[in-house]
DNA sequence: GTAATATTAGAACTGATATTCTAATATCAT
DNA sequence: ATGATATTAGAATATCAGTTCTAATATTAC
């Protein structure tokens, strides 16, 4: 019953996300997303309670599909390859979603939500991080035996930060990574994972 | 002549600076830094044209010493030595500047400057620009005898990327990045910059 | 058709922000 | 002291953004 909708809530969340990627949180205006949306301003507080609400909602979005990806990426029997295929997922990723990456990579979450987070969506966010948390401790108990503190800093430099780094340069400028990262990003990342702390080290050769 | 200063650029620079870092370029407001510096709106009107230059020249100030470190982090006989000094100079950095690194790392020129820029901060940007491409063409001339594109990527990559985003995090959650940073950048630092396209590498051997 | 309802439409309202403006105040040169 | 001037001081103004509100419109159930 009632009106069929002309601009889906979809339709919006597009528009609004292109608009963050380019120009920010902050010029993501109401009566921006309106004009490039083509919905009327009250179409979209007909969808969203509020601002704050939509670019949480959209950012959520992008974080969930990017994190199922990098998580995903980890499904090896090899904890090392696990952890060179999760860092080489950026690179990929981003190279497939320019416009999102800008989104997750140029911003944080202090843009989208400023103190307190409107409704489920502190669950929503809690849950992601809980769950990064647990693959990244996942990984270093195979690698290392250990979630220590310093385990995990070792798993987070390699799978996320080396490659986080190494593609924002791209972002910025538009461009897609050239591929030369990614072997830089798999050196790299080898060396830091095969580091143990005193246990044997499982010797790997060379490829190419 | 004329009544001495009460309120010196400096103090009102520091506090827009200090809110900057906290809550974003957009959260310093003209009067949100009346209020935390002391100095009238009038004041700040009177030493800076108008919001767009204060937030540049206060970015510019930032890079400008950020970048003077770094490149002089550069100085060293040894190429591989002066690479990897450079890399280390960022978690360094970012220990003793935590509000000038929240400043760095969390916001862009874009957030600073959008469109055309005022007067003549983009000359002081591109100089900066400059000297930046300039050093890493040096060290890439002195590590593999060529400034080709694939050897400055490189170069970016071992000296900015990887310590940029290993650092981040810390900057993120205000910790100081632990100790345990400086090992792992160094070693990925070292075995991305040892890769030669083809020329005989320099055997580098452990040191702990 | 009629009632109910989801949606569109955008004008009106409210608050915040950048900037301007006018007046007051303190310091220096003479 | 007097004039010139740099600076303080903050009220006034204009603009813009988020949000609310009221009316119109289209669709479904009956």
């Amino acid at each position: 019953m009632g009106r069929q909708p002309v601009f889906s809530k979809e339709k919006i969340a597009k528009a609004a996300l292109k608009i963050i990627a380019e120009r920010g949180v902050d010029g993501a205006t109401i009566s921006e997303i309106s004009k490039q949306s083509g919905a009327p301003v009250g179409s979209i507080y007909h969808r969203y309670a509020d601002r704050r609400e939509l670019t949480a909602d959209i950012w959520l979005g992008v974080v969930e599909e990017f994190q199922k990806g990098l998580i995903g990426a980890l499904d090896k029997d090899d904890p090392l390859e696990a952890g060179i295929s999760a860092a080489l997922f950026m690179p990929n990723w981003v190279r497939g979603h320019p416009v999102e990456a800008r989104l997750l990579l140029l911003h944080h979450r202090e843009d989208f939500f400023r103190g307190d987070w409107p409704g489920d969506y502190k669950a929503r966010a809690e849950t992601l991080a809980a769950e990064l948390e647990s693959a990244a401790a996942g990984l270093a108990v195979r690698l290392y035996g250990t979630a220590s503190k310093s385990a995990l800093r070792r798993v987070n430099f390699a799978l996320m930060d080396i490659s986080y780094g190494s593609v924002k340069r791209y972002v910025i400028s538009g461009k897609k990574p050239p591929p030369e990262i990614d072997a830089m990003i798999e050196k790299a990342c080898r060396v830091v994972l095969e580091e143990t702390g005193g246990r044997e080290k499982k010797v790997t050769h060379e490829r190419k």
